[in-house]
DNA sequence: AACTATACGGAGGCTGCCTCCACTTAGCAA
DNA sequence: TTGCTAAGTGGAGGCAGCCTCCGTATAGTT
């Protein structure tokens, strides 16, 4: 029941009418190209004016705000996911992991919004309604940890939580800013993380 | 003339009016409560309303929102560098150092918006008008690293930018959600920090 | 007491958020 | 095809916040 207009697409619940799905799909778009060029702060009514709908409809759709950038991101966070299995059949697992960690840094940076979005995932008082996004992401991030530690190449105590964190606040406290600093705090992580493996004091 | 409006007080420019100082002082301390209880994205107006001024008058002092929010925690962040000293003084290199990332963020932790003020420390574009809180923090943090690079018990190449960067990250990530994760991510970075110390791959 | 630079304050115009409901239409059944 | 109706639409309207402008008030001076 308080999922019945998030998730209506063609999966679940109730098949969409054809001119629904197709003002869902336009506001989407429209959606994803304000949120790259204005955050997530831009404005409603004039994503709902550039996808051609009412902003009621907007509305009918997306609940919040946060209904509309989640539904953005989804299939970029899937693409990080997917990311984490490539990389980890690829190579060593420190190596996957520091390269998944890059990744996701670079491909935050290229997406201002994305950090909001993070930030909603680790603190969100309305978990149920993205418990799979953050699943999904927990899973991948927390193997690609897994494998690193059964090998004995990072500390054991770092969780999902903590590196999504760590992560999360680096593209943040990097949102606008020069990029190469982003890369140099991974790197101190990463070292921080293979530190406690090494010598624990 | 960048800075009349901001910086008039009682110590560059001409001294401000009996009553204007009074009204600067009580909207500076509605705001600051504001800030604490509702995020740097409190209502001006209600600050307006809580100061006992009208609308106007807070504009006239403050042009900007950011104007407020950054002598607001002016202040506040005086009181970090003070910190720094004080305790470089009273521990080794790395021991001040790490005590220190861990005051900033657990302070950070108790003033949602002082982030906001970090974030645009790093990134502003307006950067002439706060040089001076920003050099302070940043010579307080450059001398901890230069001490403990010099100790030989950090890597050298960290610069104050990074660390602050590094720290305002931690601190975003955490702005609502549980503090145990900000030590963690403090031990982290630091341990990353030391690890490049001692051995460089 | 008179004067004036300085400061006050709030009305008003604007934009964005969100709700509500009269109207339209896709999809179905006869 | 034709109707029927559940599903969907869209924008007016109420509200709140942002910021500007300017007529009014007053601190400090002469």
């Amino acid at each position: 029941m308080t999922s019945t207009d998030t998730a209506a697409e063609g999966v679940g619940g109730k098949p969409l009418r054809a001119d629904a799905r197709r003002n869902r799909e336009a506001v989407l778009a429209a959606a994803a190209e304000a949120f790259s060029l204005h955050g997530v702060e831009a404005s409603l009514e004039e994503i709902a004016r550039q996808a051609g709908v009412g902003i009621g409809t907007l509305y009918r759709h997306f609940p919040t705000r946060e209904d509309l950038v989640l539904d953005v991101y989804r299939r970029e966070v899937e693409r990080l996911c997917e990311a984490a299995q490539e990389l980890s059949a690829a190579h060593p697992p420190d190596e996957a992991l520091r390269l998944w960690m890059e990744r996701f840094v670079g491909y935050a940076a290229a997406k201002r919004g994305m950090v909001g979005l993070l930030r909603t995932m680790m603190n969100d008082h309305r978990v149920e309604l993205m418990r799979d996004l953050k699943g999904d992401i927990h899973v991948a991030v927390g193997t690609l940890l897994d494998r690193a530690a059964g090998a004995g190449q990072i500390r054991t105590d770092v969780t999902s939580d903590d590196l999504l964190r760590g992560l999360g606040g680096i593209c943040m406290a990097n949102d606008t800013g020069p990029s190469d600093t982003a890369l140099r705090l991974v790197s101190i992580v990463f070292d921080g993380m293979r530190y406690g493996a090494a010598a624990r004091h």
